[in-house]
DNA sequence: TTTCTTATATGATAATTATCATAGGTAGTT
DNA sequence: AACTACCTATGATAATTATCATATAAGAAA
């Protein structure tokens, strides 16, 4: 089991467009919402499956995939706390195009599209911040196309490897602690991630110890070298 | 030189979310708006570059892309009458991600960022509408990197056909035809569309018209067999 | 039309990446 | 602890795709 998050004193909604309620309608919010624990693994909505309201992240990681005809998958985004999941289904009024699953044992909170839409139309803001969040999954989204068509898979590898340091660094801020580790995600997530075979991941990554740019230890990947892989990714700033 | 458009009467704005304006800022959005003729191969903005309102594209077509370090473009994607283009770049307070360019004389008008800032506050709908438009860009930027990840070049080639059949079919149902006809992109921009070279682009739409999937006649290239080209791209439906 | 430039086409070859096979580790379970 | 299942690792090989070279054709401009 585990505890039911509040909403009024939820670091993740102060971090979501749910920042703008106030008063009674976090109230509102709080009895309205439904949270599951989805241990490693389980899925929280399936490609295809018509949405009837939208998720919130309190806790963990999700993945948003694809399946190809042969069973294949790719890995859309990481989806990390405080960010809504089926947003874009919900709005443009589509079924899911995507799968999600939890990566790490994950606590989701669950909205009723009713309430959803209400309190969208309720506060003009929250439609504002909704609209930010869209483009920056669309920002990110078109950045990770370019990736795909045209860099190599070493350089997405590496990009990959700075992109989830970026994403996963405030679990470790969190500790105090400055390390570079990235463990939520098996060699073959990281090759669904960046649209490429799981040995080629292995092999890429036995490289890139070769060169002292990361260090493995089992599953677990930490960044030695980021300059270097920067260079790597051909990522210029 | 060209006639300037007439927001009243124009069809691309009632497609677009300005159709919720009315009367007097109807008036305004004409009035403030800066309507310019692009000629094939011109830009409308650059990638880095600050964006200060928006375009409406009224006539034409647009590819919008992204370059990388070694000078090689990819199209991220085609926009089409009626679209608006810089929204996410606006709504997100971001830089321009990428950049865009006329494939077809366009006539693009542009409208500033406070004007437009004012009819979102002032009309709820025209958010609403905005929102569902980054939905529909959302959703189309992820199956794209769905394809990338998981197709192989033949079958991307072949969605892309299919994607672009449907998206310039209005332009011959217009004029009544029953053609399926290509002639908008340059073999190198099919090859920056799907992140491949050029050639490999040249060499499979020879293997098409072999297999009388197409016809080719110069630049054009007009889809024989829809069904099969479906198979081809592995696209269930 | 003729010329000039650019795009398309095709072959040869190299580089990248995927697939298949198999061995060795790791972590979870009884 | 020992068993089991799965994940990581590496080699060998095949398939895909890119690059370079060059010929031909198409379209733009004089």
């Amino acid at each position: 089991m585990f505890k039911k998050p509040e909403c009024d004193d939820c670091l993740t909604r102060t971090k979501s467009c749910f920042v703008h309620l106030v008063n009674e309608d976090i109230i509102e919010l709080n009895e309205n919402k439904v949270c599951t624990l989805y241990k490693k693994g389980q899925n929280i909505f399936y490609e295809g499956s018509k949405p009837t309201g939208i998720f919130c992240l309190n806790k963990g990681k999700i993945k948003i995939t694809k399946i190809g005809i042969d069973g294949k998958e790719h890995i859309v985004r990481i989806v990390m706390v405080g960010d809504l999941i089926g947003v874009r289904a919900l709005i443009g009024g589509r079924n899911y195009a995507s799968s999600s699953t939890a990566i790490e044992d994950s606590i989701v909170c669950y909205l009723n599209k009713h309430t959803f839409l209400k309190f969208i139309i309720k506060y003009p803001k929250m439609a504002h911040s909704l609209m930010t969040f869209l483009s920056h999954l669309l920002e990110e989204s078109d950045y990770k196309m370019g990736s795909l068509a045209l860099k190599p898979v070493r350089e997405r590898l590496a990009e990959s490897l700075l992109y989830l340091n970026n994403k996963f660094k405030p679990d470790f801020d969190l500790q105090n602690q400055n390390i570079h580790q990235i463990n939520s995600l098996s060699r073959e997530e990281l090759a669904n991630l960046i649209g490429t075979a799981t040995e080629t991941v292995i092999r890429l990554l036995s490289e890139f110890k070769k060169d002292k740019l990361i260090a493995i230890k089992g599953r677990k990947i930490f960044l030695l070298d980021i300059p270097k892989l920067k260079k790597v990714a051909n990522i210029i700033e």
